[in-house]
DNA sequence: TTCGATTTGTTCGTATGTATT
DNA sequence: TAATACATACGAACAAATCGA
């Protein structure tokens, strides 16, 4: 009786709405962790009083935003960072000549410093509000494409020093999930083109003078919380940043 | 009998994958045109011999790749390039402000001309192939913020030329649409930073050795035909490009 | 290897709610 | 008001994949 939906929501969501909120909040909780098989539909079905249909439409639009996934046989589990699947989803930078690769990062540089303007509104953060500012250099074929400054609210990433961040294994949205238990679903990105300043351009083996294409990116987890502001300038002589507008069915 | 799905189809696909297929089949072929409302889900499991469950989770892929459109009470409709919803889906550039808004385009030039290597490749036509090639500047709060190349097959647009293009109503998707029954499904764009040209410059109002962006679009209709492309120089001083991934929920 | 239990995938059918005309 | 269309929700049966005994 106390786990019955349809009483006690004041807002009259359809049924599978109030599911998938539920469902979210668990995640978003840490009930079900990256990489968890959550309930069977069965036991869902069960625990939350509805109909193994209307549990399936609830994870139907979680696994099309790609919180979860699906496999027959075996379950529903929450996605994390480390599949091959979800990698190139937040990587968008592709040879010209049609190669994908996965990039090596090279830490530059890590320090603490108080958000800028910028920085404060996109990541809703307090004025001058601590945070973490990271620069890396991104590498494709072995060679410089990609120059990152991240910037991360303190106060989600308590411990976050250059070791940790320096000896991460895996991806650094792997590693935000795996040790702050921060999961990025969603990113926005603005992309533009301007002269790269004279590091930037050194850094990128980039002729002076040359364009450099500008990406400004949010990354968002539950609830559409921004997580992590990231400033980029690629080396577009060899690489193009790949929009695909969609494609989207995944592999297999 | 004749109509029965899970007979002779030598893929052993799902039922409703083959609903799909055969329901992009008559769109693809006109047998619903774009505004239509394509039968009732009623109808469409009468005819297919499929309960209408099956016929649902087809339209709903379809509607899903915004191909289909649903309104309770009214009907499920084959999408148009006339509605916002769908304009937007296909315009990226956004002011730094966050200010949204449809171009003005005006048309620079419109001739005709052998496809070149790059051309070819990406429309896969044959060898210099016949091609139209149309020039436009974009003008958003009457200020020029696009400059275009459009490069389309002669093949699909038999009459077209420059008093058609110059005096369509509406988009230029909505030109395709209308007028040689193509419809743009789906767009792949490739970004990359550039000096452009003296003309483009001037165009642009940009001041001499600026960087502008430039994009990279292939368009597609069903079966994924390549039906356009369009190379695109933008001023990216007081407008981004947006790449939302993704906030596809669409209005209402 | 085989078998059985478990889990998701597909398909059917039915009933009722809600929006539109 | 009545008819029609899509939306939600329920339940049942079987298929297909997975995994461990």
């Amino acid at each position: 009786m106390a786990d019955t939906l349809a009483a006690g929501s004041l807002t009259f969501n359809p049924l599978y709405k109030e599911v998938k909120i539920r469902l979210t909040r668990g995640l978003a909780g840490g009930e079900w962790k990256p990489g968890d098989a959550i309930p069977s539909e069965t036991r869902l079905a069960e625990r939350f009083n509805v109909s193994i249909g209307t549990i399936r439409k609830a994870i139907d639009e979680l696994v099309a935003e790609r919180i979860l996934l699906r496999q027959q046989g075996r379950g529903t589990f929450v996605a994390t960072h480390t599949e091959d699947r979800t990698l190139f989803y937040f990587f968008h930078i592709v040879g010209k000549d049609g190669s994908r690769e996965l990039p090596v990062t090279e830490l530059l540089s890590f320090r603490k410093a108080r958000a800028s303007a910028v920085e404060e509104e996109r990541l809703r953060l307090a004025r001058g509000a601590p945070t973490f500012r990271i620069q890396n250099v991104l590498k494709l074929g072995g060679k410089p494409v990609v120059f990152d400054e991240i910037t991360l609210p303190a106060e989600l990433f308590p411990d976050l020093d250059e070791l940790v961040f320096g000896g991460r294994e895996g991806t650094i949205y792997g590693l935000y999930q795996a040790r702050y238990a921060i999961s990025v679903l969603r990113i926005s990105e603005r992309l533009s083109a301007a002269h790269p300043s004279a590091r930037a351009a050194s850094l990128l083996e980039l002729a002076p003078d040359t364009c450099a294409l500008v990406i400004n990116r949010v990354a968002y987890t539950y609830d559409d919380t921004p997580v992590e502001y990231r400033l980029s300038w690629v080396n577009t002589e060899r690489h193009e940043y790949l929009s695909d507008l969609w494609k989207n069915d995944g592999p297999k």
